[in-house]
DNA sequence: TTGATGAGTTAGCAT
DNA sequence: ATGCTAACTCATCAA
């Protein structure tokens, strides 16, 4: 899966500065070591490239790496989201079986006050 | 930020063969015309290698519809499930609403009873 | 051989 | 100059 450990495929240093050292290295802090190295302008050039090609080999990981957190994140908000309607089904049901319930209990006293013929006052008699 | 319209970045073909040809044509037909036009073996596996990258070419472009597909299936996925949460919060309101409500009313009933000192059978006094 | 995918390179945009 | 991302190439794995 892994083609290159992780840095491999580019042109050997012109001079000895590691592919580590480079990246992190401050653009003026390069200028100085190359000029004190006295590297003709070509191996400049080519030193400026790398290090671009370097940092762009770090962006593209980020990059990647973002995508993937992305969908991670994504799915776990799905997820919970899934827990979430679970809950309000059943939540629905319990409360749709109390509406029930105690519409039960109502129509019963009124049934019963209607057998014993006690009038009920009107704002009693609602559903 | 489209680098290449589709396609530009690959040694020029040794021969007339266009790209699109060259990547739809089946292996057999590919491998008489190159007979036919009687190329060196060089020539024939440079053909074969560009016929292959114009293949991946092909492979890592759906493979990036593919993410892309995916990760909006997944956002609109999310969007559902938040119009039905949404619902149920409503949904769950309006019944809690209407629990309180008849709760309410039998109360009251059962108030007017106490008032009247009309005894209620005990399978009636549930809440 | 074909297709898919991770890593690296490059072009081009934006800051 | 720096960072990001789309498109591409290449290595590598699975079928």
């Amino acid at each position: 899966m892994e083609r290159r450990s992780i840095k491999p495929p580019l042109s050997p240093p012109p001079c000895d500065i590691s592919d580590d050292e480079l990246v992190s290295i401050s653009v003026r802090d390069l200028n100085r070591q190359l000029k004190l190295r006295g590297l003709c302008r070509e191996d400049i050039i080519k030193m400026k490239q790398r290090r671009r090609t370097l940092k762009n080999r770090g962006y593209a990981a980020s990059c990647r790496i973002k995508r993937i957190e992305q969908k991670d994140e994504l799915e776990s908000e799905r997820t919970t989201e899934q827990v979430d309607i679970d809950k309000f089904v059943s939540d629905n049901l319990n409360m749709r079986a109390e509406i029930d319930r105690l519409y039960q209990n109502y129509e019963a006293l009124k049934k019963f006050a209607n057998q014993k013929n006690i009038p009920l006052p009107p704002d009693l008699e609602a559903l």
